[in-house]
DNA sequence: TAGATTGTTAATCGATTAACAATC
DNA sequence: TAGATTGTTAATCGATTAACAATC
């Protein structure tokens, strides 16, 4: 159960014969910003052999209302069935469609540090359909070297390889001072997607993906809600 | 200017005198969530030497409209003056204040490995006024190391280090199996802030703070951007 | 058919933007 | 004073929730 075969489910029936979704949606992005984590429950619920799921159900395990998942799901079209409810894994076809799980993305990591090693060393990637088929670093110690199956290749070869490999995105791993650089060559190599975990921001043209991850952002997030409960906490014990 | 004493202007005279916003706001999520972001632009402006800062500078710094940031700045306050903008230390000082920077908070990290590696060396928690004070893993031949001048202590140890020290919280970069026990251990013996990287979703009560995050939701978002980019392309080209 | 549950509309709620009077 | 820029209100926009008719 649970090496289950994920990829089964989005070659079958599920997909065939439908016009695909992919990049075709006109959706409000507060919808999208939840599809991911649709995503990562239905996984679950299949790893777990249920096959269908009412919006109800749905919404006591994620948290959220059932309506909402209802007005979701129907962004895309009817997904379910009236008095039946969803097709789990027909559910997480659509998704999967969606989301370009399945477009065959592939990537290179730029920086093999710690943080790049965490994340090939993650399974994240080959759950989401996304190939890393090289990492790059400048450092002597780890060029050359073979982190999770990929070979780790000096800077230098970057133009080299991006010109012999189609690469679609780049996670920059590296360093805030050599990102800029960085960023802009594998842009100028026709990398259109760029995950970026050096904390500067990025704004390229509408023809490049940025996501911009900052951490210490969400660490934030965290001492705010701390201050939260220790204050209402304080308050309380004000009140004794 | 690289080493600019960031400390020193939370300690000066903006925040002297002055009751503390920290734990008392009743303030919109969305303007929380947006908070951290100033907090990062504003050290910037602080490092680059500028004093003062109007709504319409920054908004085209941030990428963001002037009305939002004087809406969002105003939520706690009249951080600015008319006809002349913010004083950049001042605001910078009210922020950290709201978010709990300089509160103290201590915390330590659960999982060795690469992330927990990865994050204890990035100035993040420093920068944020967090302090680190242990790591923990199960795996030999990493217990009993130091990372970043931190000691690598076995999780037996756990319990006997919550008790001689104050935890405010953890930092979860364990494997997702081990991650619901570490947690509840965590909040069983007082720590009420959970930094969560193990991709479960912990819900626990009101009183412990939790921060899921979920790298691979980003990854999916920027895979998203992909294929509208893609697809926008396709079309043009198809129009030839 | 009866029961269940979606799809969808309408109502509510919250967040963003625009505009300008207050004021430094 | 004149110019600049905030603070704040009102208008717009978007997202969420509630409700129920459609339908499996």
């Amino acid at each position: 159960m649970d090496n289950f075969d994920f990829d089964k489910i989005l070659s079958k029936e599920n997909t065939d014969g439908e016009r695909s979704w992919a990049g075709r949606s006109d959706v409000s992005p507060a919808v999208i910003k939840r599809l991911p984590r649709y995503f990562r429950y239905l996984r679950e619920l299949i790893r777990n052999g249920k096959t269908r799921i009412s919006s109800g159900e749905l919404s006591e395990i994620m948290h959220v209302t059932a309506s909402q998942i209802r007005q979701d799901l129907n962004c895309f079209g009817g997904f379910g069935q009236q008095g039946y409810g969803y097709n789990v894994n027909y559910l997480y076809a659509k998704i999967c469609d969606i989301l370009g799980v399945g477009m065959g993305f592939r990537g290179i990591i730029i920086g093999a540090g710690n943080l790049g090693t965490a994340l090939i060393k993650n399974p994240m990637f080959e759950k989401r359909g996304v190939d890393i088929i090289a990492m790059f670093d400048v450092d002597p110690n780890i060029v050359g070297k073979v982190i999770a199956g990929r070979i780790v290749y000096h800077m230098d070869d970057l133009e080299k390889f991006c010109k012999e490999n189609r690469v679609d995105l780049a996670v920059l791993t590296l360093p805030k001072e050599l990102a800029q650089d960085a960023a802009e060559r594998a842009v100028r190599l026709g990398v259109r997607g760029l995950w970026n975990f050096t904390g500067k921001e990025f704004y390229f043209d509408e023809n490049v993906a940025v996501e911009n991850v900052h951490l210490g952002d969400s660490l934030m997030t965290l001492c705010y809600k701390l201050c939260q409960i220790n204050h209402r906490i304080g308050e309380q014990s004000d009140e004794d």
